[in-house]
DNA sequence: AAGGCGCGCAACCGCATCAAA
DNA sequence: TTTTGATGCGGTTGCGCGCCT
């Protein structure tokens, strides 16, 4: 025996909503506040289930919703934040005066996880792809595509086969994931055959001085 | 003009968490 | 302490729209 569903779904609307369920759940809630999600629908005379309707006002209907674009300010701070909560989606949104979880998790999902990519940064991780281990055969073309961007920017990097193989070695002989994050930390910052550690370096402090237009030349030494 | 395709967004689903009994 | 129901949360889906061929 299952789970009671949360209501009734029997003779329930679903799907998008009409401007007049919209202004019935607006007048109900403005006129009688929000006591029990599960009764709201009954009171507004909405055939839709509580949970719909609590959706419904805090992604759509709620008076203090900011409406348009996300600014890059905001992008970044999304991605700022994300580096440090993960996809805690409502705690990013909380920093946030009027824009929801929802819209966030969409808004990186659909624009700034592209962005990251193109920066050639892990969305996970926020490190650069090219010493990311996390990253694996199936993710090739994305380290390939990073790998571009640094060859367009007329950088003289080492051969990918390098890092490849440092990485390979790192984690062929680490016992754990702890000896392999130490592994891949010292190819990182401690050996010194790479001579871009600093700037990498430094792009992992502040990814965000790239504003995604101008080239890495720019920005790298 | 129409069909295919990708993108963005709204909404749904199922699990987790919390609080009251 | 356990049970139960409401709410919160994050992942996923599906639809509509615009662009391209």
């Amino acid at each position: 025996m299952g789970r009671q569903p949360c209501c009734e779904k029997s003779g329930l609307k679903r799907g998008p909503w009409t401007m007049e369920e919209d202004d019935k759940l607006m007048h109900y809630i403005l006129n009688n506040g929000i006591q029990c999600w599960r009764l709201v629908p009954k009171h507004a005379g909405l055939m839709r289930c509580g949970k719909s309707c609590r959706l419904r006002w805090i992604n759509y209907l709620r008076p203090d919703l900011k409406r348009g674009a996300f600014t890059e300010a905001e992008e970044d701070m999304i991605i700022e934040l994300h580096s440090r909560l993960g996809n805690r989606w409502s705690k990013i949104a909380a920093h946030f005066g009027g824009r929801t979880d929802n819209e966030i998790k969409n808004h990186w999902n659909t624009r700034i996880k592209k962005r990251m990519k193109l920066m050639g940064l892990d969305p996970l991780t926020h490190k650069p792809i090219l010493f990311d281990q996390t990253y694996k055969a199936d993710q090739d073309s994305i380290i390939t595509e990073s790998v571009e961007i640094h060859q367009e920017s007329n950088l003289s990097l080492p051969p990918l086969e390098d890092y490849l193989q440092i990485q390979e070695k790192a984690e062929v002989s680490a016992s754990n994931d702890e000896e392999r994050n130490d592994v891949t930390n010292s190819i990182m910052f401690r050996n010194e055959d790479f001579s871009v550690d600093c700037y990498y370096q430094s792009w992992m402090d502040n990814p965000f001085f790239w504003d995604g237009f101008t080239t890495l030349t720019d920005n790298f030494p």
